[in-house]
DNA sequence: CGCATTGTTCGACATCCATAGAACAATAAA
DNA sequence: TTTATTGTTCTATGGATGTCGAACAATGCG
């Protein structure tokens, strides 16, 4: 269907893995994913936003370097790119998992996944 | 001279501190902050940038809870807020701070790297 | 084949943002 | 007092960004 582009580790900055986290769609939408093992469909993970929004933010945290992007019919499977990015740069991606996970600003911002939206 | 607001630990969120983070002048004067122990003149830090568009950033780190910011005559002193941030978001800030000391595109002390070489 | 599902792309729009210069304020130094 | 230093604020500007709806593409299902 579609072929995404991924940038390699060396391609991955700093500054463009803060900024990308730095959105509360994208830093929830990464949350929800670090808690999932493995792949997952982009459609189920709840968003706030319209999905040509959510497309776009796909992109943002894809092109920096943050996740992973394959399609498998006609949806598309998303995983964190964990391990290479804290190889990249160590303990950053996991703090900010961390903090966001107990971050209570980022459960109304965007009215975010709660427990039961999960399916 | 000049009286500065400064957020408390309560109203530091994680997406604007990673906002604030996600500029490469930005970044990198925190940097230079913490490489420094207390406070330290704005001036002390090379910038690439006009001394307007410093007082933005400044602004910015200020009022993401990141630095401190008091006057003492003419010139005003900068502190990094490490340990109050930490304490509310603990392992982020140390970690972004070590991933820019190793970090080549933030090196030669500002200059906006990284965008262009992206290419 | 026709239709539903899933996501991308495009155009539009409003807003934010980094930048800089000019003017201003406050203090220090001569 | 006059000048220098330091930084803020105002205004402008060009570019990036988040948002959406509509149209489109690809696949799966009946």
């Amino acid at each position: 269907m579609k072929q995404y582009q991924h940038p390699n580790a060396d391609q991955i900055t700093l500054t463009g893995l803060l900024h990308a986290l730095s959105d509360p769609v994208r830093l929830n939408y990464v949350q929800c994913l670090a808690a999932k093992i493995g792949e997952c469909p982009c459609g189920a993970i709840p968003t706030p936003v319209a999905k040509s929004t959510m497309s776009h933010h796909l992109r943002v945290l894809r092109e920096a370097g943050i996740v992973r992007i394959r399609t498998e019919g006609t949806q598309s499977l998303t995983s964190l790119r964990l391990a290479e990015v804290e190889a990249k740069f160590p303990g950053v991606l996991q703090a900010v998992l961390k903090a966001a996970k107990e971050d209570e600003t980022l459960q109304d911002n965007g009215r975010v996944a709660s427990e039961s939206d999960l399916a």
